[in-house]
DNA sequence: TCCCATGCCTAGACTCTCTAGGTATGGGAA
DNA sequence: TTCCCATACCTAGAGAGTCTAGGCATGGGA
């Protein structure tokens, strides 16, 4: 996903705490479908993200007997997703700059 | 450069022919010396583009006796920039999406 | 009974970009 | 005069990041 994998799990994550799998049909809707994550790129990239402590997860149960490992931004994430997000501003006006204004 | 490099040299390129060490120079003043390139990344994908058949290049005489590779699109590297252009277009709408129009 | 959706996970491969080096010329500084 | 810097090109190898392809488990519908 071009590098902004965290960036858009951080994102997605503002709008309210979830877990994984809910991760990617937040995703999912929010960009028109044009974003379709793999679980084999989110998971790792979650488990990274809370290593680095940008986001907490806990057990939750599911009704159907399953269970869910739900995520929420930590304060740390919340700077982090701040901080991204303003680069991935800086960086999308760097590139229409190239392509000539015409984007 | 997060997946957008044939995308900006062909952009860059769009502006008329340039050799690669100008097209960095050129990526650096258009993007508001946000977006600072490698020699070690732009040579390898001139190269790469050109076996694909976007560009083509010819070599020129400096006027201090160097050589330079002066790089050009061409027809089937202008449709793969516009393809391109649209593919990057839609990423940042989507990117955009997913942050919550605060971008 | 079997398959599919939900839900989590990992190993390995793959692609892309950067680091760090190499070559060569000419001009300005020490 | 010597050395360094800017220009200009190049490559091998490392590293980061993501995807492919698989595995595991549950419950409901065909």
């Amino acid at each position: 996903m071009n590098g902004q994998l965290d960036l858009l799990l951080l994102g997605s994550l503002g709008a309210g705490e979830a877990h994984g799998y809910a991760l990617i049909a937040r995703i999912r809707e929010r960009s028109g479908a044009r974003l379709e994550l793999q679980e084999g790129s989110v998971y790792p990239a979650l488990h990274k993200l809370e290593a680095a402590g940008c986001i907490a997860s806990r057990w939750a149960d599911d009704a159907g007997g399953g269970r869910r490992r739900v995520y929420a931004l930590t304060a740390a994430g919340q700077a982090e997703l701040a901080r991204r997000a303003e680069e991935w501003k800086g960086f999308s006006t760097a590139v229409r700059g190239v392509l000539g204004e015409a984007s």
